[in-house]
DNA sequence: ACGGAACTCGCCGTTTTCGGACATCAATGC
DNA sequence: GCATTGATGTCCGAAAACGGCGAGTTCCGT
């Protein structure tokens, strides 16, 4: 792996089509295709599918219901109020799932829900960051970055494995 | 000398204390000393004279008459009009003044005289890059990050040189 | 008449400031 | 029940302020 590059790797999902980029230091990134297919990588990407096969391993697992927890090398760039916030996301139990609020108290910020929105819709990691374990106070779901199919899906996904029950 | 680090340099000259800075692309600002003595450096820097020797050797040249041009890598940061109106301002011969309208004029944007005024006082390398030589159109000197005493200076000690005699 | 100092107004890139918009929610007043 | 309001961090676009200017005009004093 070549010194201060960033490596990217496109690999399908139930999701749709990951597109996964890291560096030397971790995980930096997973972006959701829009219909039809990722743009062209950013100028300086290397596609380098070795270099990822660590992340694409583990979201494999994932998806097939094998693997509750990720253990992988992160490094997500935020300002230290979004880092804390995708801390205490990496924090939410598998299947289970919090209001925006409540995770705003728990990042010791009450009363900023409404930026915890925000740094959620931020979050560079999803599914390994588990942004879409936050939903409405009222139960809604209310949105997801991946689009809100997706978020359904991956709610569905967990509620079915933490039951047992794959065939849900 | 380190990969990515900054590295600087205070050196005495007639102007005062000049803070001198450079990455490996060479030199990347030159900062007049407020009156009594720098601050203390930025967080990372490093002092290392040796890293910045062939700066200092090609200014004190300067100062000495003994130099005329600079031949120096650089690596000043400014947006592409800054660049521009920075790369004009090392086209003016040594001991030479004209005016702001004019440099606008030779930059291709004339009637931005102002905006050079303002690119001219973020030159990042005074004396390298020679702002000093540009003046108002009505021969004032009207400004210089420096001070105009050194601004003065600086011409002064060009026009002797250019003249033949040190002792003016 | 002439010169020059003071003033006005147009010019233009950069920086700063400001106002919304957001993946919210609890507390109010009706 | 239902609209309204206030608190919150970040990003983004628009708008305004701010200079190392300059040409043109006015207004004096000589």
């Amino acid at each position: 792996m070549k010194r201060d590059a960033i490596h990217y790797f496109d690999m399908p999902s139930p999701c749709g089509v990951l597109r996964l980029n890291a560096d030397a230091q971790g995980l930096r990134g997973i972006h959701f295709e829009g219909r039809g297919g990722h743009g062209p990588a950013p100028a300086g990407w290397v596609h380098d599918p070795a270099a990822l096969a660590f992340a694409r391993e583990a979201l494999e697992a994932y998806f097939a219901g094998t693997r509750t927890a990720f253990d992988l090398p992160l490094h997500p760039l935020g300002t230290p109020f979004q880092l804390a916030v995708w801390r205490e996301l990496a924090r939410i139990p598998y299947g289970e799932t919090i209001s925006y609020g409540e995770l705003a108290r728990r990042v010791g910020d009450p009363g900023a829900a409404r930026a915890v929105g925000a740094a959620n819709g931020a979050n560079p990691l999803p599914i390994v960051v588990p942004c879409h374990r936050v939903i409405g106070a009222n139960g809604s779901l209310t949105g997801f970055g991946g689009g809100l199919p997706n978020k359904r899906l991956l709610l569905g996904l967990e509620a079915r494995v933490a039951r047992g029950d794959l065939f849900g």
